[in-house]
DNA sequence: GTAACTGTATCCGTACCAGTCACAGTTACA
DNA sequence: TGTAACTGTGACTGGTACGGATACAGTTAC
């Protein structure tokens, strides 16, 4: 399995925001994430985009601008970040070859397989849903 | 998200041993599986080996060989062919990067998420090993 | 002995990812 | 109003994994 680690990062980008704004600091900026995250600031803004494009986060432009959380660490699950980074957040894929129609499992594959695949989805998705930021930053 | 379709094969493959089974044919050529999933028949020995490293299917040499299945489809699970065919069946991955030590959550997250990326991995397995490969051929 | 197989090494093309540079646009502030 | 500190974004690069393909040694049935 291939797994990037954008979801990784992203979730530590949105627990230091959620860690700064215990103390009161709004806006950080892309600089000071890649630091912590140990990356370029230019990594830290595609995934920090994708955040605001989900409404997890809200960015500022200029001088002393950066991102902050949108909202509650507490209202913020897990699955939101995941669905925010990962374009397609699907575990399993399919064969992408046309079936061979001279042969009924071939055939049938793919249909068979559907309820399978849905099911580790909605399984990722409610383990997802089920932890918030919050929880992260507790452990932290 | 990345995801390769060699999960996808091996169902598909173990699919059609099993279906050949029921028609009382034994041992079936990475030549006819390669048919079948529309894949070069290395691709397939391949996977089945993974397969028979996994005690899943069974091999045979030489003419008339190729590859059954060890035992009945209902006592195959899909997580079997899942660990089989994904080397590391991890679906999310952590920041590769060492933590910058001068950043408390930097230092903390892997520990953080890795409670989450459990959940979601036993998510992903208890899905799978719900299901059997008998359950796939019965909707063929 | 030969034909039909598996097992496996190796190479190629493609695709995606993270890292990086470059630069236009935006904002705070002296 | 100028400058410094930011974001947003396009473009390129090196690394890596995957699937496809060729080649060949070894095994087995007949």
């Amino acid at each position: 399995m291939v797994a990037n680690s954008r979801f990784a990062v992203a979730v530590h980008a949105a627990a230091t925001l959620a860690y700064r704004r215990t103390r009161g600091e709004e806006y950080v900026s892309s600089q000071e994430l890649a630091a912590s995250v140990r990356t370029n600031p230019v990594v830290i803004r595609r995934i920090v985009r994708a955040l605001a494009r989900a409404g997890v986060v809200a960015t500022k432009e200029g001088k002393g601008g950066g991102a902050r959380l949108a909202r509650s660490p507490r209202r913020i699950p897990l699955l939101d970040i995941y669905r925010a980074v990962e374009d397609d957040g699907t575990v399993l894929a399919f064969n992408p070859k046309p079936p061979n129609k001279s042969c009924p499992v071939s055939c049938g594959i793919k249909g068979a397989l559907a309820p399978v695949f849905g099911a580790v989805q909605d399984a990722v998705a409610h383990a997802l849903g089920e932890a918030t930021l919050a929880d992260v930053l507790d452990r932290i």
